[in-house]
DNA sequence: TTGCAATATTAAGAATTAATTAAGTTGTAT
DNA sequence: ATACAACTTAATTAATTCTTAATATTGCAA
C-alpha cells in the first residue's frame, strides 16, 4: 500500500512517514497544497491524507479537483477543531473520512488501513483478490491455487498496483512514479522486466497482464 | 488528448507546451486571436485554452463565434485580475472554466484534464457506444458482440473521432489534423488505409463508415 | 462511355516500442 | 567478510504499428 500525505507541518509528516513505514506502508509527502494536488493527480495512491489548511491550495480544493477528474482514491481529511464545519463533517466535500487534530497516530493508521481496504475487497487481512489469483501485500505473497509464494518487493508493488484496480490501465509513468518515486530516473526498461517476471509467475493461471502499446499495462482474465 | 492554446505571450506558450507534452498531452499553439479562431474552428481539439486579451480577435469573441457554429469543445479562459468581470465569472460567455493570471501551471493542467475528461464521461464511463459497436479509448478496445479487440492507436484515434459524433461528417483535413497534427506532411493516402482497416473490423457488424466523396467520412448504421 | 480524379487495396520495409537475456551492482543477513 | 537475493543497467531480439509506394477500382463529368 502506498499513501500520500499532504500536510505542512514537517515534524508531523516525518513522524507519520516513520510510523507508516513501520507498518509496511509506503508514504509520499507533500508539504503544500500545490505539490499535494500534483501528486494526488497522479492517481497512484491507495489513500490520500489531506490537511485542510494548506499553503497555496486548500485540502478541500484538492479533493474537489481530483474528484472532478474522476480520481476515486479514498481521502481522509485532517482538520483543526475550529475549522471543523459541516462541509467536512457531512463529507460531501468528496472526502471519505476525517480526523480532528490533534489525533492519535494509531487512529490515523487504523483509518488509512480501513479505507485502503474498503475499495478493494472486504477481507480483513489486506488481501487483494482477482480472478483466480490473490495477493497479500503485507508479506509480499502471491497466492495461486492455494499456494503462497513470496515475491520480491518491486514485483509485489507492481502486482499490487495492477490488482488493486482491475480494469484500469496504468501508464508507464504512473508505474515509474509509484515504484521508484517521482524524481527517479530509472530506465523504463525496468517496468518491462518486472512485468516479465510477473507474467512468468502467472503463466499457469487464468490471469494475464496485457500490454497497451504506447500507454501501459492492465490486468485481465486470460 | 490534444489541446489548443491561444495566447500571445510566447514565453508562456512555450513553457506550457513543454509541460503539457510531459503529461502526454499534445498541444497546438496560436499566438494571436485570428490564428486561434481559425484553428478552433477546425473542431479537432479536446480542450481549448484561451487568453482573453489577444491581438486581432479577443478570446471572448472566439468562444462566441465557435459556439455559434455549434462547436462544443470545452474552453478555459485565462484572464488578468483586472479584466476579470462578470461576463467571465458567470461563464455565460460560453467558456467552461477560467483561471486568473498568474496561475500555477499545475492548476491549469489539472483543469484541462478535468474538462478533457468531462467530454468522455458524458458517455458511459469512458466508453463510446454507437449502434451495435462500442469503443474504449483508454485501452484502445473495440467491442463487437461482447468481444473486446485491441486495435492500434491510429486506428483507435480515427474511430474515436468518428464515433464521438455520429452523424457528423469529418473532412480529410480534420482527420489529418487530428491524427497527424497540423504541419504534418503525411500522405493523405494514410487516411484511406486506416479507414480500410476499420472497415474490415466492422465487416460483420451493422455499422459502416461511409465515404463522402470530395469531403470525408461518416459513421453510420449499415 | 470514356477518361480523369478520387478512393481503395495490398504489400513491403521503416520506425517504434516491448520483451528477453545476460551481466553487473547494491544491499542485507549470516 | 561472504554469500545470496534483489535490483539495475545494458545489449540483443522480437513484435507491432506506421508509412511509403505501387497498383486497382470506383464514381462522376464531359
Amino acid at each position: 500500500m502506498k499513501i500520500l500525505i499532504v500536510e505542512d507541518e514537517v515534524k508531523l509528516t516525518q513522524a507519520l512517514e516513520f510510523l507508516f513505514n513501520k507498518q509496511k506502508i509506503d508514504v509520499e509527502i507533500a508539504n503544500d497544497g500545490e505539490e499535494g494536488l500534483m501528486l494526488a493527480e497522479k492517481d497512484i495512491y491507495d489513500v490520500i491524507v489531506l490537511d485542510i489548511m494548506l499553503p497555496n491550495v486548500s485540502g478541500l480544493e484538492i479533493v474537489r479537483i481530483i474528484r472532478e477528474k474522476g480520481i476515486k482514491t479514498p481521502v481522509i481529511m485532517l482538520t483543526a477543531k475550529d475549522t471543523l464545519d459541516d462541509k467536512v463533517l457531512g463529507l460531501d466535500s468528496g472526502a471519505d473520512d476525517y480526523l480532528v487534530k490533534p489525533f492519535a497516530t494509531k487512529e490515523l493508521i487504523a483509518r488509512v488501513r480501513a479505507l485502503g481496504r474498503r475499495k478493494n475487497t472486504e477481507y480483513i487481512n489486506e488481501k487483494y483478490e482477482f480472478n483466480d489469483i490473490a495477493y497479500l501485500p503485507k508479506n509480499f505473497e502471491l497466492i495461486i491455487q492455494g499456494n503462497n509464494v513470496k515475491i520480491p518487493k518491486k514485483e509485489g508493488d507492481l502486482l499490487e498496483m495492477l490488482i488493486s484496480r482491475p480494469g484500469q490501465v496504468f501508464t508507464r509513468d504512473q508505474i515509474v512514479d509509484r515504484l521508484w518515486g517521482l524524481e527517479s530516473d530509472v530506465l523504463e526498461n525496468n517496468i518491462e522486466i518486472y512485468i516479465h517476471h510477473l507474467r512468468k509467475r502467472l503463466e499457469e493461471t487464468n490471469t494475464k497482464i496485457e500490454t497497451i502499446r504506447g500507454v501501459g499495462y492492465i490486468i485481465k482474465e486470460r
